[in-house]
RNA sequence: GCUGGGGUACCCUAGUCUGGUCCAAGGGGCAGGACUUAGGAUCCUGUGGCUUAGUGCCCUCGUGGGUUCAAAUCCCUCCCCCAGCACCA
């Protein structure tokens, strides 16, 4: 296997097959989103860069001038980070390297970001030529300044960006590390993760000068409460913020610190001290008392909670304990009477549940006192989902009084803000610790540059492109919408790492998922580029507006030291390649990449160039389990062609998936595959050896084959390789067994059946292909030769349904001597008559008529009515099996005709003699079994 | 939690939109047989249970209900798995 990967790739490189240039055909640019070069590609780039590569040998095979590119993407962090680990001898990180099979030497070398990239760069090269990628290599470039004229590329698209308004200055809340003094990732993060910043309402309570704000996500319940906690043990302190005095947690000051606001710390105050307080409610300034409450902690938003025992399970237990516990009671001073008095205000109305909604779910499930933590959250999920959705507020709620709490929410928030009687401050909801151990805030960023995904126009134009996409598989499209939607704005800077700097701003950098969005259309000017050297200077943002947008007059573009003709050939090159047709990735990109794809491209493009199509796959699962080094499942491109060969590797990942589905990658199973093809070789080999003798067998491959074409062609149109290999291959050569169990040996049809095999699976098994082609006879590349077509002239029904009526004939004799378990002397069919035809027909066209009327109608025809009582008992039981008429019956005479032209053939089968009769006027039939034929169901009689 | 995709036999999967021909295609595994000195490869047969000179019965497509003459397929409940949820590639 391994010197036919060598051949062909010789000769497709001699070739130049895969180097595209722009000519009279149409075209079909395809991309796969360039890989980030930290380490050698997996089965997963395997798997999504493979259903590109099989699209587009495909297209080309469809006449198609095909693009298809590739690139190194290298901007960011991560190939800092690991050079920067090297460089402080971190010996995990050269650990993960030597497992990744770095030399030791190498090792040392990884200092050097550049190295890292040109050594990644290097591996992904080889690796992606041997796994037979039809690249055309001329447009290969890597990302960041090792690129300078990528670099003016992306300082182009920026420019362009900001001049039309997508990109803005703002400021955004981030969860932060105060430590690294930078935002804390997701992957960032030793606790917290899918933690992100939400926006609690403080409902402002006054105690004299000072304000205690609760923290809360349900502003609405401040209508029921009945008292504020606080934690005694907890410090507070008096801080002035902006120009009002708060008490709040002391971690709570801090975080406001970050929040833009103004903190001037006044002093400490112990919880304690504030335990048996008066404060007064906002809205209709009732007193209520501060009680002290464990469960309260300083770290979760201001530190002041409201209390609202109607609704909150929390607060309904903590509120019962507390008045039973007269210890604390006394040791507060706290009136146990006040306590005692303290009764839930119910100011929500929900189907089913009572006057204490919350009492009585604690109660029904059990719990017992605040230490019930598992039970409790289960009943706050429960209560809050009830009302939630189905819960509308009460009369004690004033005018906002039969709003649901989802309407109620966002009214109410506004209106208390802008009331003076709610503000809002930032933190997590669960807690989130950094990567070095420090536990992480909220801090709003200021003068972060975005780009605005949330403008509504630009959304609407999104939409609009991707109303004329092309998705596969269709389900995503809806994906796409939704993330349209919910899409906000995108900080698109940042202060550190590889990349192209913010052309107006050279503090910041272009952050790695901003500057990969249209460097498709980088690739048509790439070869120029690449070809003719053209430095960086030279490509000015005039040289790209005219190339990418035709602005401007050619003779005009001054500021360019280029020569017109290259400037023009660069503008041709985009024209004829763009848009692009079909990008090809795995699901996880839907939401982020993919979609700021087209974002970019409809902000920055004529409409004409905008995208064409995405496709999405699902991601390689190794032996059921996701791939992973810990789990020690992680299989390495260039290892699977070490041990398998390309087209091995190839074809499984092609045969295990399409879809969303994630494909399963099992090694045992492997092998078989690889030897699948060697068989498909060898089998070939052997066709020289056969005859030109030509029966009604050959008439049934070839009509058979046509239906495989179709099915492996619509296959192919969608990336269902799965689908594709099953008909092109699998369910062709069952057919090619079939053909030769029968007797078929003329080698004119085996060579035509082979070589469209060979065609049909050539996109995904390109090696395989050729060598099969070659030996068929081709002369050239089979990617030179066109896509086998669909004849419906060469399908022939009634051939077909002969060897279906065979097949199943065989299988109900065996059947029966099973049954038997007798030595066959002799075997007699009786093929049904022509009126049980009409029956079934007639039955089957009559649905939903009833019996009576049924009869009615058979005994209209003369034919039928002869067979009288017979007839009336086959309409019995053609109803009752209703949905088991074939819907293609053979006529009588072409059964009879079958079943006598295949009669030796049967003899063979079963060894012994065979009689072919019709069962209306059998010559011999002493078991009576005439009468069971059926159309299509020959009776039987073994003796 | 939110959004999207899924759950089919020993395993991987097709079928679901458009209900009936579905005990449910295909591949793998396993078992038996043929060929071979043997192993490998290849080929054939079998792979829910029962039953029968046949075209039959019962049980099965995550769970539990419902609609229908008829449900893997349509509707509802619940459970479980995967991806994404952003300043990160």
């Amino acid at each position: 296997m391994r010197e036919i990967e060598e051949k062909w790739l010789k000769v497709w490189e001699s070739g130049r097959i895969f180097e595209a240039n722009p000519d009279a055909r149409k075209k079909f640019f395809i991309t796969f989103p360039y890989p980030y070069v930290n380490g050698p590609p997996h089965l997963g780039h395997a798997y999504s860069f493979c259903k590109a590569d099989v699209m587009a040998r495909y297209k080309r095979m469809r006449g198609y001038n095909v693009l298809f590119p590739f690139a190194f993407h290298a901007t960011g962090e991560p190939i800092m980070g690991v050079a920067e680990r090297i460089r402080r001898g971190e010996a995990k990180q050269k650990e993960i390297l030597l497992d990744a099979g770095v030399s030791e030497g190498d090792v040392e070398k990884f200092k050097d970001p550049l190295f890292i990239v040109s050594y990644w760069r290097e591996k992904w090269l080889n690796c992606i030529k041997r796994y037979g990628g039809s690249i055309d290599w001329r447009r290969s470039f890597i990302t960041t300044d090792i690129t300078p004229t990528y670099s003016k590329f992306i300082e182009w698209q920026y420019r362009r960006l900001k001049a039309l308004g997508y990109v803005v200055q703002g400021t955004h809340p981030v969860i932060y590390c105060p430590n690294c003094r930078s935002p804390t990732g997701d992957h960032d993060r030793l606790e917290g993760e899918g933690e992100s910043p939400e926006e609690y309402v403080l409902i402002k309570f006054r105690m004299g000068d000072f304000i205690l704000p609760a923290g809360t996500f349900r502003p609405e319940t401040v209508f029921g409460v009945t008292n504020l906690w606080i934690n005694p043990d907890e410090t507070y302190v008096r801080v002035q913020v902006d120009d009002e005095k708060w008490i709040v947690s002391k971690q709570a000051a801090e975080k406001l610190k970050e929040q833009l606001r103004d903190v001037q710390l006044l002093g400490d105050v112990r919880g304690s001290e504030l335990v048996g307080e008066v404060v007064n409610e906002p809205i209709n300034n009732r007193g209520i008392m501060i009680l002290p409450a464990s469960f309260v902690s300083g770290e979760s938003a201001s530190g002041i909670v409201m209390c609202v025992p109607a609704h909150a399970p929390y607060d309904w237990v903590a509120l019962e304990d507390l008045k039973r516990n007269e210890r604390t009671l006394e040791n507060f001073q706290i009136d146990p009477l006040y306590v005692g008095a303290l009764t839930p205000i119910k100011i929500i109305e929900t189907e089913g549940l009572g006057a204490n909604p919350a009492g009585e779910v604690c109660e029904r499930l059990g719990v017992a006192s605040q230490a019930d933590e598992e039970l409790l959250e289960k009943a706050t999920s429960e209560v809050y989902r009830k009302e939630f959705h189905s819960g509308k507020l009460n009369e004690t709620c004033g005018t906002y009084a039969g709003l649901t709490i989802s309407q109620s929410k966002e009214k109410l928030t506004q209106d208390f803000v802008a009331g003076g009687i709610a503000d809002s401050m930032w933190d997590t909801v669960n807690k989130v610790v950094c990567r070095c151990n420090t536990k992480c805030i909220v801090k709003i960023l200021e003068n972060q540059w975005f780009l605005k995904f949330s403008d509504e126009e630009w959304k609407e134009k999104v939409k609009k492109a991707m109303e004329k996409m092309v998705f596969i598989p269709e389900a995503v499209r809806s994906q796409f919408l939704n993330t349209i939607d919910w899409l906000r704005d995108k900080a698109c800077a940042r202060r550190s790492g590889l990349g192209t700097k913010l052309p107006w701003d050279k503090e910041w950098i272009v952050e790695t998922l901003s500057d990969s969005v249209i460097y498709m259309a980088y690739y048509t000017i790439a070869k120029v580029l690449n070809e003719s050297k053209i430095p960086a200077e030279a490509l000015t943002d005039e040289v790209f507006d005219y190339i990418f947008l035709g602005k401007g007059d050619i003779y005009k573009v001054e500021s360019s030291q280029l020569p017109t003709a290259k400037i023009s050939e660069m503008r041709r090159e985009f024209q004829y390649w763009y848009p692009v047709d079909l990008r090809v990735s795995a699901k996880d990109l839907v939401q982020n990449h993919l979609t700021f794809f087209v974002f970019h491209h409809t902000a920055l493009f004529e409409e004409r160039y905008w995208p064409k199509g995405i496709a999405v796959n699902g991601y390689v699962n190794v032996r059921g389990q996701k791939m992973s080094k810990s789990k020690g499942n992680f299989v390495t491109l260039p290892q699977a062609l070490e041990q398998f060969g390309a087209d091995a590797a190839r074809f499984i990942l092609m045969y295990a998936g399409e879809g969303l589905d994630d494909p399963d990658w099992t090694p045992s199973d492997i092998g078989k595959h690889s030897q699948k093809l060697d068989q498909f070789l060898a089998t070939i080999d052997e066709i020289k050896s056969l005859g030109w003798e030509e029966t009604r067998i050959d008439k049934w491959l070839v009509s058979r084959m046509q239906m495989n074409v179709r099915r492996a062609t619509e296959a192919c149109e969608e990336l269902r390789t799965r689908s594709a290999l099953q008909a092109g291959f699998f369910d062709m050569l069952n057919d090619v067994k079939w053909y030769l169990k029968r007797g078929g040996r003329n080698r004119n049809t085996m060579q035509k059946v082979f070589s469209t095999i060979s065609k049909l699976i050539s996109p995904i098994v390109p090696f395989t292909a050729e060598e099969a082609w070659g030996r068929l006879g081709g002369s050239e590349s089979i990617f030179k030769s066109s896509w086998p077509s669909f004849d419906p002239m060469l399908l022939n029904d009634e051939v077909e349904l002969g060897e279906e009526l065979m097949v199943k004939t065989i299988s109900d004799i065996k059947q029966i001597l099973e049954l038997v378990g007798k030595t066959p002397g002799k075997i007699h069919l009786y093929v049904a008559p022509n009126w049980k035809r009409k029956l079934m027909l007639m039955v089957s066209q009559n649905k939903g008529k009833d019996h009576r009327e049924l009869i009615i109608l058979a005994m209209a025809d003369p034919e039928i009515k002869k067979k009288g009582n017979d007839a009336v008992a086959l309409i019995g039981r053609l109803v009752k099996e209703l949905n088991r008429i074939p819907e293609n019956l053979l006529a009588a005479e072409a059964e009879h005709f079958a079943l006598r032209h295949s009669k030796e053939f049967l003899e063979e089968q079963f060894d012994c003699k065979f009689e072919i009769q019709l069962a209306e006027k059998p010559e011999h039939d002493p078991a009576n079994k005439a009468k069971n034929a059926m159309p299509m169901k020959p009776a039987i009689f073994i003796e």
